[in-house]
DNA sequence: AGTATAACCTGTCTGC
DNA sequence: TGCAGACAGGTTATAC
């Protein structure tokens, strides 16, 4: 489910509400959510200890606490954190961490989302990362190393050892903006299009983070509440609707498993 | 190195 | 109403 701009939404909620706070409690309803460690490790080295801050990693949630350790959680497809006040248990629950104002409760309908327990040092799953487009290592000449790729350009843009954040969503919204083919080449590509492309991905996922990012069925921030971008799509979920751009009706195809919206008359290969 | 598929899960929607 | 099949904001293992 949620991509960069959701991620950075429900970290944003809830950061100031988590820093400072001391871990009271954890239940753990589901362990399978648990990927390096177990029900007692956790519980053991995350009760009792500060957590210092909450921040985003590509599209990790990674939650550092006072003693030199960090939970990193990926929600997956519909994971979600929330910030809850009352004790009363929901269908999806996994897992729960009593604060002393708060609770944090991790729910995941279809059960895909994780929880690491990592270390300064290793750094697990997040050390195989590639670049993000909102960070200061984000440069044209890095992107320009990415697209040295027969890959096609889509593919690369959800590939996160390459490059951060984007998942079908907004991979189909920056081609549309940028007016490339998914099907390019990422080689092929123009240095025009290619510097294009570069500029676009940080503007459009700015825009998605100012509207709280896109709710199409279950996301939610840390609040409960949806996000409203969805409502600002051109391409994604919009096969039949006219192009904004060329009024020429949006296409659907399957690109690599997953569904690929774009329009045939601007995003020509 | 790339790609394709299945796997991990549960729910919703479509068509017969 | 039932049931099969496709599909869903993601990643990863395995097989070519």
């Amino acid at each position: 489910m949620p991509e960069l701009p959701e991620v950075e939404t429900i970290v944003r909620g809830l950061h100031p509400k988590m820093r400072g706070e001391t871990i009271q409690g954890l239940k753990i309803r589901d362990p399978q959510l648990l990927r390096n460690t177990d029900s007692d490790e956790l519980r053991k080295y995350a009760i009792g200890s500060t957590i210092s801050t909450v921040r985003r990693v590509g599209k990790y949630i990674l939650v550092k606490l006072s003693n030199q350790l960090n939970i990193a959680i990926h929600l997956r497809m519909t994971g979600k954190l929330l910030l809850k006040s009352l004790k009363k248990t929901t269908k999806y629950e996994r897992c729960r961490f009593q604060l002393e104002e708060n609770q944090v409760v991790f729910e995941d309908m279809r059960r895909l989302a994780t929880l690491d327990l990592l270390t300064d040092t290793d750094k697990g799953p997040l050390s195989n990362l590639g670049i993000d487009p909102l960070g200061s290592k984000y440069r044209w000449k890095k992107f320009a190393k990415l697209l040295e790729s027969r890959q096609e350009i889509k593919r690369l843009l959800l590939d996160q050892h390459k490059i951060v954040g984007l998942g079908n969503i907004y991979a189909n919204e920056v081609l549309h903006s940028a007016s490339i083919s998914p099907w390019k080449q990422a080689e092929k590509l123009s240095v025009t299009k290619g510097r294009r492309l570069f500029r676009t991905i940080p503007h459009l996922l700015r825009e998605a983070i100012q509207a709280e990012g896109t709710t199409i069925d279950t996301y939610r921030d840390s609040t409960g509440s949806p996000g409203n971008f969805q409502h600002l799509l051109h391409v994604y979920g919009q096969q039949g609707q006219p192009c904004p751009r060329c009024q020429s009706p949006i296409d659907r195809e399957k690109q690599g498993g997953r569904s690929t919206f774009y329009c045939p008359q601007c995003q020509q290969k």
